[in-house]
DNA sequence: ATAAAATAGGATAAAAAGGTCCGAATATAT
DNA sequence: ATATATTCGGACCTTTTTATCCTATTTTAT
């Protein structure tokens, strides 16, 4: 089990790749973004699809089309980019599979895992595209793997 | 998404259940579990029977048969089960997918997120079979939802 | 010995996640 | 206008996870 489905993880990745070119409201192209992040290239079509709808991203089709960030997206947290891909059941489902787990009615985890799931999620909400573009631009993080130097 | 598989949390349950019960190595049958721990019956047998084989449990054919825990297995901790079901590819995996994902060549949320998943280990380590099944029995948590009272 | 009661194990099915393919629609540049 | 380049959308495929069912095997009690 992972945190994030692999469709949030290309989301991400995609989302911060296009937030270091969209100086300019520079587009890039599907194949351009799949490749940047090491993304299957049909799947991350449908993903980039999706954060359109969503309103994250903008796209152009026809010759110089292509997708880039929609206006504010630059300030928007990583938490709204799981939310739209994954929901936020991970937030708010009980670890174990309780239907319910409440403070009154908790399963064996809940109090030494909700504080800590809880971190998760300040984190994610507190995390922007903007500074992690920012950390890309000044290569102190990748969004894909390089065999040699970086 | 969530942390663990739903395999995972049914042999949590399943086996804080049998701590509950196993003070003279009484058994119980794969109904009396599933039932207990509100898990699908034929599913439930894959995993207790994982669990067998993984030895954290033992099992007895015949009449007056069923499941117990293994000698030892009151002390195991909760991450024994979790590694023996879902593996650890949850605490070694980069959250983003990245095939390495190091200090060096880091994704842009591992610096973040590495000491919360950590957390999240050191806790599953930390917590016993035998005191969360301690904590079922004083009526402190449940293994599952039940509708109306405690 | 035999019947009954349990787990073990194999085959299979259903659902979800991950992924591909291709034609339709659309925008651009010439 | 037309050819071209691109995204959009639907259908489909594959793998993994979740789940069921049935038969074989083993153990116990009589």
């Amino acid at each position: 089990m992972h945190i994030f489905s692999k469709a949030c993880e290309y989301s991400i990745k995609a989302v911060i790749f296009l937030a270091t070119r969209t100086e300019s409201d520079q587009r890039m192209r599907l194949r351009e973004v799949s490749k940047a992040i090491g993304s299957p290239e049909a799947f991350t079509a449908k993903i980039l699809q999706q954060l359109v709808r969503q309103r994250v991203l903008k796209s152009v089709k026809g010759p110089g089309g292509g997708f880039c960030l929609q206006e504010d997206a630059r300030n928007i947290a990583l938490y709204r980019i799981v939310l739209a891909i994954d929901g936020d059941s991970f937030f708010t489902d009980c670890a174990m599979g309780l239907k319910k787990c409440s403070e009154t009615q908790p399963c064996p985890i809940h109090k030494k895992f909700r504080p800590i799931r809880d971190e998760i999620k300040e984190m994610l909400i507190n995390t922007t595209i903007l500074e992690t573009a920012k950390s890309v631009q000044k290569g102190e993080c990748v969004l894909k793997f390089f065999k040699h130097r970086e």
